[in-house]
DNA sequence: GTGAAAGCGCTAACAT
DNA sequence: ATGTTAGCGCTTTCAC
């Protein structure tokens, strides 16, 4: 009958604490501490015991009591749109390289409006975490920088640069002259490009690097006059929507980039209702090599900015940061266009 | 130069406490705790001042300090696998219902391994949680006993039952005899099933109960006979090799059911690479009725399982459990047979 | 190298 | 209705 989990010596039903480990081996709660936590300043002896205690008692250290004092060996991860595909690449990297250094994580979902993710925010801090991980935030860059100020953070998207805390992104305007590029190699000269519409103030998202990246590499292709932003919205609908004002325009662009592979799966999903033949009629082009892309009777051209990469650079830098560096790093990763099916001659 | 983020009285560069507010308020800690966390028994004067107080130091109360006398107000979710897209609808049918009762998500990633797993698992209860749902564990029925009797729990798959903790899932029994009906109807008789392989001792898992629905549905049709299992496992790759198998094999099936849609989609990849014709010479059938497998090119049959209305259920479960409730429930959702392009008649 | 004691911010139990 | 106080489990000075 009484329940006593995890503790088979000590008071019944309750867990272990360090007092009772330190009890249990015969030494100060100071100095069992310290060997809880691997501190230096602890004889051969000394450590054995209290090890022997801890693994008798099923000793398990409690985060939050230990969150009081000193830290709490726990990652948080704000997480601006859980749907994203692209998140679980980046949080496998992330885990791989936290879990061998002791850190946990801690994933809090956010929706995409701002005052939803500093609310977030504000609660990871709130639980004390020793670090963040910002994914694809929305907040400015002045708010960036006073949580930076407050506990070490990376921000994964095309922020700052801010000394307050690192980034890591891929070089979205280089994946889009990769995109233009090779449609103008393929002969396309009327591109639209599907833009994502955002608050104005908001400048360093992911959106405005590829509106950007299109609009000079089209320029450089000599083709300015033929920029053509579809406004809309990077989802599904969005991409269809976008889809069939294209199919009304005229002259019709003989090939979109859709800015998102959701996006450009809308795109592709209303033209295959509206039987118009890919690549013939419409040449289309997401952006994130996503799973679903490739799959063979999709086989969407696109541009893959390996995220599990991303996610591993990201806890580096996080972890450097918890260890006291304090200039700031922005690591940019060079992105790959993936040429597939949904793109061909004019 | 001062760095105080958020309090604009008080010790510039700490943050506001509770003693800072009732310091503020002219009040007792008590009084402003009670306030801060909406207790009975504060007077409507009280409630006024100090709430101003905190306005104005724009309190925020400590997590980890409230937890260590009382609760978090945060659920901890394990995740068994962070790249189901499924699992995306789960987490926000419970945002929606936790938000709104100013509980916080917390997500923790593990991976398929049960070591893996409980480790998270035990993290989550060191942090305090107020409650824990585990989407998909692979631990024992006793280890969840155990768990649930630690920490109010939700159980998110077909386990139990368990007075411990409570449950919901879809039937999956119910999902299975959904398909083996359906193409029976269309006159398939070589129905094979692709089963993920998994411990022997693991019993109430999804692919058990998928299983046991084909083969009595089999039964139910009089197909016993043509039971097939092709041992393999619920993934991509796992689909790949099991549509290899399957296409060498004499009696050839004319049905696939996959368990799963990811490998479903697994199957029709190596159909698609073998140039095998779908439906005419393969039927296929997932489980999930993912976002994927809907779109057009690929329209693979498929079940639906509802996964919003599980996490909003999951996250009620749970709420109730916190607020005292000690019988089980056991709550099962009827699963929906989707008829896309992948399946035809015989 | 080890131990005693203070205290992190909060809430619960107990006065008043 | 309000205030006082003890203490959650841990880490961290600061003695020894």
């Amino acid at each position: 009958m009484a329940g006593e989990p995890t503790t088979p010596a000590g008071r019944p039903g309750k867990r272990a604490t360090i007092v009772d480990v330190a009890r249990y081996a015969g030494v100060s709660t100071a100095s069992a501490s310290k060997v809880a936590r691997g501190a230096s300043g602890v004889s051969r002896d000394m450590r054995e015991r209290v090890e022997a205690a801890m693994a008798a008692l099923s000793y398990r250290p409690h985060r939050l009591a230990r969150g009081m004092r000193g830290s709490t060996f726990t990652i948080g991860v704000m997480l601006s749109d859980i749907e994203n595909p692209f998140f679980g690449l980046l949080v496998n990297g992330m885990s791989e390289v936290l879990a061998e250094q002791k850190y946990e994580l801690l994933i809090a979902p956010a929706s995409s409006s701002e005052t939803s993710q500093n609310a977030i925010i504000d609660s990871l801090i709130d639980h004390q975490m020793d670090g963040l991980v910002l994914f694809g935030p929305r907040s400015g860059e002045q708010h960036l920088e006073e949580i930076g100020k407050q506990i070490p953070t990376v921000v994964v998207g095309p922020h700052g640069p801010s000394r307050q805390y690192d980034t890591v992104s891929g070089d979205d305007e280089a994946g889009s002259a990769l995109v233009v590029d090779y449609l103008a190699a393929m002969g396309h000269r009327r591109i639209a490009f599907l833009a994502n519409e955002h608050p104005a103030d908001l400048v360093n998202l992911p959106e405005e690097a590829r509106a950007r990246g299109y609009e000079r590499a089209m320029d450089r292709h000599g083709l300015a006059d033929e920029v053509t932003f579809i406004p809309g919205e990077w989802s599904h609908e969005g991409g269809r929507a976008a889809a069939r004002r294209v199919l009304e325009s005229f002259p019709r662009p003989t090939a979109v980039y859709a800015g998102a592979d959701v996006a450009a799966l809308g795109v592709l999903a209303a033209c295959w209702e509206a039987d118009v033949r890919i690549p013939e009629e419409l040449s289309v082009v997401g952006y994130d090599n996503s799973f679903t892309g490739a799959l063979t009777p999709i086989s969407l051209t696109s541009v893959d900015q390996s995220g599990h990469e991303m996610g591993v650079i990201a806890a580096q830098l996080l972890l450097e940061r918890i260890r006291g560096r304090s200039e700031a790093r922005n690591e940019v990763l060079t992105p790959r266009l993936v040429v597939r099916r949904t793109t061909g001659r004019v």
